[in-house]
DNA sequence: TTTTGTGCAAACGCTTTGCATTAAT
DNA sequence: ATTAATGCAAAGCGTTTGCACAAAA
């Protein structure tokens, strides 16, 4: 008997589509919109719609396979790396990175948090210049009120 | 002389529109968002337009008189606290409400982050079940992944 | 008269959805 | 035969914008 047996991936099927938006957020660190990744895919498989790529974007973090970040501006955007995470975005450029005190920011929101929630995910997206930013010679208007913490 | 001096508040005019509109935002803890200051102002401005209510939230927060909090999911709302603090929101009846510790939240990432950015603003959204939504019996896969910290 | 704000409607950007078709089970 | 996934296009939602008109400076 014959067996063309597609890869699965968990409960889900991984189609050629799946599987490549699945490599093209596994990556690349940064965190890619699904604009991004469906011109970055289509170089490879020029028939996919942007449907396609919105459904496995869905479908990939709904099983845990990447993360959707929910960012306060701008498209959504999709990170491989599934652990919860705190990001840095720049103001300028619109970079988004990762947060190296990720954990750290975690830990003390759940320890210092004294609320009647019940707790299920923590947002935190710092925004400011990136260090290429801060050279080149911005606009004085978007300098404004650097956040500052008293001695 | 005769002279129909119309309110000014600081650089901006304070039009029947843009008063009922800050009233608006001033006058609730509930975070509303731009549909829902329409709506209610509507009753007192009957003519008045979803455009114009945008663009003065715009002016508003620009200004300094009322803060616009992007949010990580649907849409945008606006506070009359203008300090920056720290939101938690239900994902079930989707309230969003302040969180006590904001400050001390604040001061906690500012003095921790090490990062080359020139940081403007720090977002932090709590995401679980409020007190009320916890009661009412909420579907089995709402309760997914709560967030824990090991002692 | 110049500037600022308004109402209306159209356009926008991002995302979701309905539907007919195809591929895998 | 049933289920899952695809491409396409249309619709959706929240927000912004162009424009002609009105109000204030």
């Amino acid at each position: 008997m014959e067996k063309k047996t597609e890869n699965k991936l968990g409960a889900i099927r991984l189609s050629p589509q799946r599987r490549l938006i699945l490599e093209e957020v596994m990556g690349t660190k940064k965190h890619p919109t699904a604009d991004v990744i469906y011109r970055n895919v289509k170089h490879k498989l020029p028939n996919i719609s942007l449907g396609t790529v919105y459904r496995n974007l869905e479908s990939l973090s709904e099983n845990g396979y990447i993360q959707r970040i929910d960012t306060g501006t701008g498209p959504r955007r999709y990170d491989g790396d599934t652990r919860p995470h705190a990001h840095i975005r720049c103001t300028s450029c619109d970079s988004l990175e990762d947060l190296p005190e990720k954990n750290l920011l975690e830990k003390f929101l759940l320890r210092e948090l004294k609320t009647d929630y019940y707790i299920q995910e923590v947002i935190i997206e710092i925004r400011g210049l990136c260090p290429e930013c801060q050279q080149s010679d911005i606009p004085e208007d978007i300098r404004q009120n650097p956040l500052q913490v008293e001695p």
